[in-house]
RNA sequence: GAGGGCGUAGCUCAGCAGGCAGAGCAACGGACUUUUAAUCCGUAGGUCGCGGGUUCGAAUCCCGCCGCCCUCACCA
């Protein structure tokens, strides 16, 4: 028996043997001079019969809607730019056009010249006197006026979410010109686009889980990387001051709203910076991109309304831990009881742990921002450089907005010494792969050759973008997240 | 990884005090030369996520599995 698709499937094949026997070809070709449709619907209409004043004009799109009058047929074809619709007559269009009729389906791709008009009603219409058949649509495409409601069937075919929900194709354009604004406003600065190893030998420059994978000639495992930042700096010792990288990184842990395997990355350095220079820059570009967005600079998130007008709000990381726990972080003590009354086991766990723990899960979430929270404990930070007048502390910032780290930035270790006894040095309590520090000798060499000292900055940009759309998950503005496989039931 | 929710036609959804599987759109056939979610006449379309159980009888109740969503946990 054949199913309901094999058979819808089956009719579209009829009609395309059918458009092969008018001589065309189904799968169509190039096609040249069209307009966009957006365009077209700008031009100037003239009075009186469309064919006889009307501008010529020819556009390309996808059927929408049929509209089938007898002797006449409405479509409404859509392109990238937008919708205009299309008026084909039997005795207007060549009679192969007309034959070629029968077989047009919704999702089909068509190529249309005519003369821009008006119709009797008004609405602005292209009276088509030649078709052009661009592509057969093989299946049925989703109802055009429910949409898809089905977020699994949407994340499963994003190509039809994007073509049939606006607000999705909406923020893939945002996300399109972030990315283009973030380049042109850092490239403006002098900061150098460049690429760096996505398989590396030792995945370090953040803490997280890495992908394996295996290279077959070298006969050796690679993972694939999490961070960028110790290809930077290496750029930073051969020379380069002031360099970025937008890129895709990899983390082996959880999906989540907020999580996606794989997530891009915005990491910049500049010679003779410090977190300072990377604090007003993070404002700066940020604002930019909130300012382009034009929708002012107080934007609503799911129920919370968040301030982007700068100065935005600094705290340091020891005040906020005790305004939030109510003990001093370096109070041992104080910190363990803390603990304790958060439901947090904290047995075997050094302090600075149990710290880091109580930050990232009590105050973190917490900071609707946007808010710098800077000078962190040292021993959390093993890639930074020390406050030269506290030791204890690290010259680094995080950026939170709506409970998410967004940014993350140092005041750059340079010293291979003090880096080869940070890399030495695990914390109790914090499992290895989790650590920042992992052992790299190739970088501490490239250090001992000497790295300027240096400001870096990293910008999680799937976080940006969901904080400039309002969107409330990653998945909204990642066009293709990761998805379990579907387990074809029955026979496979 | 833990808890909760959901899964019915291509899409959007009803049906779930157990009793013949439903609608709108889409599709197929027909009428119509100015429609606007065109209209009208007619037709067809189902592994009710998968597997098991209870029952005379299961889309509906129970158990297991798969997938997605939400909350939490880990992380950026």
């Amino acid at each position: 028996m054949t199913s309901p698709l094999e058979k819808f499937e089956a009719d579209r094949l009829a009609k395309l043997r059918k458009i092969e026997a008018l001589g065309l070809d189904p799968w169509g070709g190039r096609f040249e001079n069209h307009q966009p449709i957006s365009k077209v619907r700008a031009l100037p209409l003239a009075e009186g019969d469309p064919f006889a004043v009307g501008p010529r004009v020819r556009i390309a799109g996808r059927i929408h809607t049929i509209r089938r009058m007898g002797r006449i047929i409405f479509l409404d074809l859509v392109d990238a730019t937008g919708k205009i619709q299309v008026l084909i007559g039997q005795k207007q269009v060549p009679e192969k056009d007309w034959s070629l009729c029968d077989c047009l389906d919704l999702g089909d791709w068509l190529g249309v010249d005519g003369h821009f008009g008006k119709t009797k009603t008004g609405e602005l219409t292209i009276f088509a006197t030649q078709l052009h058949f661009l592509t057969k649509s093989l299946l049925p495409h989703p109802d055009k006026w429910a949409g898809i409601a089905d977020t699994e069937f949407a994340l499963r075919h994003r190509y039809l979410d994007l073509l049939y929900n606006a607000d999705v194709r909406e923020r893939a354009l945002w996300r399109i010109r972030f990315l283009a604004h973030i380049r042109d406003y850092l490239n403006r600065l002098g900061y150098l686009e460049v690429e760096t190893p996505v398989l590396q030998v030792i995945a370090g420059g953040a803490a997280a889980r890495p992908f394996v994978t295996h290279h077959n000639a070298l006969g050796i495992d690679l993972y694939l990387r999490i961070a960028l930042e110790l290809h930077l700096k290496r750029l930073l010792v051969a020379g380069f001051e002031k360099i970025y990288e937008i890129g895709r990184v990899f983390r082996n842990e959880g999906i989540s709203p907020r999580h996606n395997p794989e997530f891009t990355m915005l990491e910049l350095y500049e010679a003779y910076g410090d977190y300072h220079t990377m604090m007003e820059l993070t404002e700066k570009l940020i604002l930019s991109c909130v300012d382009l967005l034009g929708k002012g600079r107080q934007l609503k998130l799911g129920n919370t309304v968040l301030d982007f007008s700068p100065p935005w709000k600094r705290a340091s990381y020891a005040d906020l831990f005790r305004e939030y726990i109510g003990v001093d972080w370096q109070d041992t003590e104080g910190v363990f009881r803390a603990a304790q009354r958060y439901g947090i086991d904290a047995t075997n766990m050094e302090r600075d742990v149990v710290v880091h723990y109580l930050f990232e899960k009590i105050i973190g979430d917490q900071l609707q921002g946007p808010i710098f929270v800077y000078d962190y404990p040292a021993s959390l930070c093993p890639l930074t450089k020390r406050k030269r007048d506290n030791p204890e502390l690290a010259e680094r910032f995080e950026l939170y907005i709506q409970g998410m780290e967004l940014a993350n930035a140092y005041t750059e270790l340079n010293d291979p010494i003090t880096q080869e006894a940070a890399f030495r040095r695990q914390l109790a309590g914090l499992p290895e792969e989790e650590s920042m520090a992992r052992m790299d000798e190739d970088f501490l060499q490239a250090l001992k050759y000497g790295m300027p000292p240096a400001g870096g900055l990293g910008i999680g940009i799937d976080r940006l973008v969901m904080v400039l759309t309002g969107s409330r998950t990653i998945r909204d503005v990642i066009l293709f997240p990761l998805l379990r496989p579907e387990k074809r039931s029955g026979i496979s």
